[in-house]
DNA sequence: TATGAATGAGCCTTCATTCAT
DNA sequence: AATGAATGAAGGCTCATTCAT
């Protein structure tokens, strides 16, 4: 690793801390070139612009993003369908709400989607679509253990992963709000208690679903 | 209605638009000025600064969102939880994705609530914390009815709102998103049926719950 | 004196304390409206512009100004140029120190000798010639006592004169370094020691050229 | 000197001209830059703002002003106080009143004096006092040499430099005054003459109240 | 290869003034 | 006669980018 090769992780990595902060266009260069210790033209240099830096962490991100939090985190062989979607529930909000490095990957992937830059289509291609389809696995095993075929209709494990997409997401989208709602109800060691209601409502949505509104058949 | 109200209804209107398009940051007080036909002083005259305006964009949504799209828009007296889940879930979903005017009412508080810029705290005051009070109260009344009475632990509402509002507002926040992973998936006429999914979802959520796991099993 | 009058006059009150506190450029017409209790067109509808308010301002000076503190303020019929001179001395400092109202009128002389805005050519004819005349008299007068008849190179009592004024003027123009250099010398009821001051240093200095060098005739 | 500091030293340099023709609020960095042959922006990169460019005009002053003009211009070992004063005035008024570069030295101490932004300590601490001490010293000297010791009220030695000073100041502060009072009376060759005229109008006034008013009567 | 300097477009804001009642 | 609204020039500043070593 040459000094070219060094100042050009060096950069990445300082980038995908002030990206996942401030989001693509509120995050200047000078910033992050203050803290990667380098000039304000590197990034052009390396990175022909600030856009170029953006996916260059986005591509990044791809490749040590799952290696560090799997969506099958600490799961044996043979787990149930409901352990996969707890495992997947809580390695996704530890990617979104984990302060320690590098816990800008799935915050990146959070504001990308909340505001998309056009680096959206390579994400959705990299990470988020393989992703989605390991929730809708799970989801789909989980739907025909409820007796409800979803061949008729695909929509509905879709629906039923965006809405658990939806309740991870929103406690870092809308961490704030939360935080002026309800001051005291969650700190930073709460993920666990957050994954195991997001999975019991889920399993209980899915179940619902699943029995076709007749409930405890 | 004297030239003044003119100018400033066009201004708030306008900026409206504009600021639920790209954010207070992004958006320029030139390409709403633009817009509202007046130059770039009008801004400052009428409302002090940028900000002004903005603060002002969402005093209005405060008067006039809750009266086109009330949370229990269209119920009948003696509704039941359900069906007040279900109409608080449809007029957010109304409010947030519907493209008539004044159609960046809810896309405004959906952005304030993803990058807060200081207004929060009047948001929430005017709008969000009584929207939030009137689900939570829809939410207590399910848990009691299925068994769970939530004053040994009173998150357990919260976190069921939260799993609610997180749904909905997944649907205009990761729309981009959706729309890369199932463009076919939806369209502006599906609001209906998004509305059916998060309250069926949300009630077998609420349930499971409410039944300790217990239930059904 | 009717309401046009009335406005008129209440802006010249208040533009004569704003120029005198920020000088002619700081100054804002908003802020010496919002003082006057009007609007900001009113200055260009009754003085054309900005700059035709602070004219007429120095045009009310002129006949206001030295009725207040006339330069032998105070004087006995026959008094002797020494008390003359204490008396201009003593008038001049209260003009540009004094607190009460109206205090701006000299110190408004003062920002248009150090900071001239175009209006010094009518400052000069109106107030500043005439005051200049009588204090160059007194300096000729007490010349001719010390036995220097200043026919021969009129600069002399010119350059006393300015010796005077420029010790006056200096505890208005450099007030700030003065507090800065010794913030416990002066407060506003050392306007005697002052004026005693300068008068008993600029005696010494015009016996001094009086006396052509020769001491103690 | 690359051209880093060749455009630094270029932006100094007309900045000083700039700011001591029209002050800090007046002067633009347009005309600045304008007159460096730069943009606007060198400005914010080489100095933060406005107003580093400001104090960095003033410390560049305080390190080459002295230079130019020492307090002790000319002395030879072993002046008399007197000469000192008269050494004190003349650089001083060289410094406020000499057109050549870089004349514009005095002439920004002389506007901090008179319209203080806030570089007034910075400008006290540096140059300052140092001057006022040196000055003072003289003063106390003479006062003692002439029968007073100024241990009983020391302000009186500060008066008479706040009287000396102020004479100086005013020949540049109200020069425009001077030139309508008396067009013919001073050119740019008469800083001796007027130099003579404070030196000897300053010694009898110190003379007169280190005498105690009883001398010479 | 790498960087400090320079650039210019664009931002929000302030201000005296003019417009249209 | 008097005013609230509208105007546009000008100001300082930030930013990503390009230049020239």
């Amino acid at each position: 690793m040459n000094k070219n090769d060094d100042t050009k992780a060096r950069l990445i990595e300082s980038a995908g801390e002030i990206f996942a902060q401030h989001g693509f266009r509120s995050a200047t260069i000078r910033e992050i070139c203050r803290r990667a210790g380098t000039n304000v033209s590197s990034v052009n240099y390396h990175f022909r612009d600030k856009y170029g830096l953006y996916a260059s962490v986005l591509e990044s991100l791809h490749q040590s993003a799952v290696r560090k939090y799997p969506p099958d985190l600490g799961l044996k062989e043979g787990a149930t369908a409901e352990e996969k979607l707890r495992a997947f529930i809580r390695s996704f909000l530890l990617r979104i709400l984990d302060e320690g490095f590098p816990a800008w990957h799935g915050k990146l992937m959070a504001l990308e989607i909340a505001d998309p830059t056009g680096a959206l289509d390579q994400l959705v291609q990299n990470s988020i679509r393989p992703m989605h389809e390991h929730l809708s696995g799970i989801v789909r095993t989980l739907l025909q253990k409820y007796d409800l075929l979803d061949e008729k209709n695909s929509n509905v494990s879709f629906l039923c992963a965006m809405s658990i997409v939806g309740q991870c997401l929103h406690h870092f989208t809308g961490r704030q709000i939360i935080a002026a709602l309800c001051p005291k109800c969650f700190d930073s060691t709460d993920i666990e208690r957050i994954a195991d209601h997001i999975t019991r409502f889920s399993l209980g949505g899915i179940r619902e679903l699943g029995a076709g509104g007749l409930r405890c058949k």
